[in-house]
DNA sequence: GGACATTAAATGTATGTACATATATTTGCA
DNA sequence: TGCAAATATATGTACATACATTTAATGTCC
């Protein structure tokens, strides 16, 4: 399907002006971001925040990681890391063992089912753009700067 | 509270690339606005999709809209628009009524109490900035560009 | 040592998203 | 007419977010 400028997207012809389309289209440019990865996401049973929450751990392996260290390296401080570490010990791509030098923590550690996943997801990624290749570097990276100072 | 670069918000000190960086850093930014827009609203006890809706409606009014109308002009189209409309019935800022001329579908209008809660919020967001005034105009417009390229 | 605060994680509840399915009404066409 | 397809909305289920509260373990300070 041939993609629509934001005006037809949303069936609104004007904006009041360029911040308030600048505004609108990011949200809705991440919403568009987001529903394509979820859905190359889909044939492998797991969703978004459960596959970041893999790569984390991946990236602790083979140290284990706790629920706080989880929740400070995602995107989304406030989402529920114990919850989504649930769904991915119910479906063994992660261990839950209470830490020995403190017992109020949990280490929680990838499979080896989990890695396989993740390699796997990772070849299918790598043959999925994600719309970012529509830019050019220097464009890539002049948008960060203008992401940063919003944020600023 | 200063606001970090992105490679501090989620600890990851280097990305892949500009693409990578850029990738997660609109993710994140349309995060942060939204976060700060929910809080914006909470006092008024309206949700951001709730909000989008009732502003909609005001649009229409005093015609009536219809779900279908609502799910077309929605940012996020797989939104369930019909409960939506439920809680906003329950806080009566909207009324239901099966609409005369094709029972199939539902008349929506937004009531009185609904357009005194949006004028109330109106002059709360105008003086709750999103962010976006960080950047002049030409790079809001800018962003535009980049977004949509990024969809198209 | 013991009361109290702090920390780490889990749980509860309301809301929303995503997607499949159900129900009712209308339309179209044999 | 009558029956299938299309349309409009609602409902069910799984998952996630947002935020408050609970439970358990650890620190701290007197």
């Amino acid at each position: 399907m041939q993609v629509m400028k934001i005006e037809d997207e949303i069936k609104q012809p004007t904006f009041r002006d360029a911040y308030q389309k600048a505004y609108i289209n990011l949200l809705y440019t991440a919403g568009w971001l987001e529903q394509r990865q979820a859905a190359a996401f889909k044939p492998f049973g797991v969703t978004l925040p459960q596959f970041n929450i893999l790569r984390i751990l991946r990236g602790q392996h083979p140290k284990p990681a706790t629920v706080n260290l989880l929740i400070e390296r995602m995107l989304d401080k406030t989402s529920n890391a114990s919850r989504i570490v649930d769904k991915l010990e119910s479906k063994a791509l992660v261990t839950r063992k209470v830490c020995p030098s403190n017992r109020r923590a949990v280490d929680i550690r990838i499979t080896d089912a989990g890695l396989e996943l993740l390699s796997q997801m990772d070849v299918a990624m790598a043959q999925n753009p994600t719309g970012l290749q529509h830019l050019s570097e220097e464009e890539a990276a002049q948008l960060s700067v203008l992401l940063d100072k919003i944020r600023g």
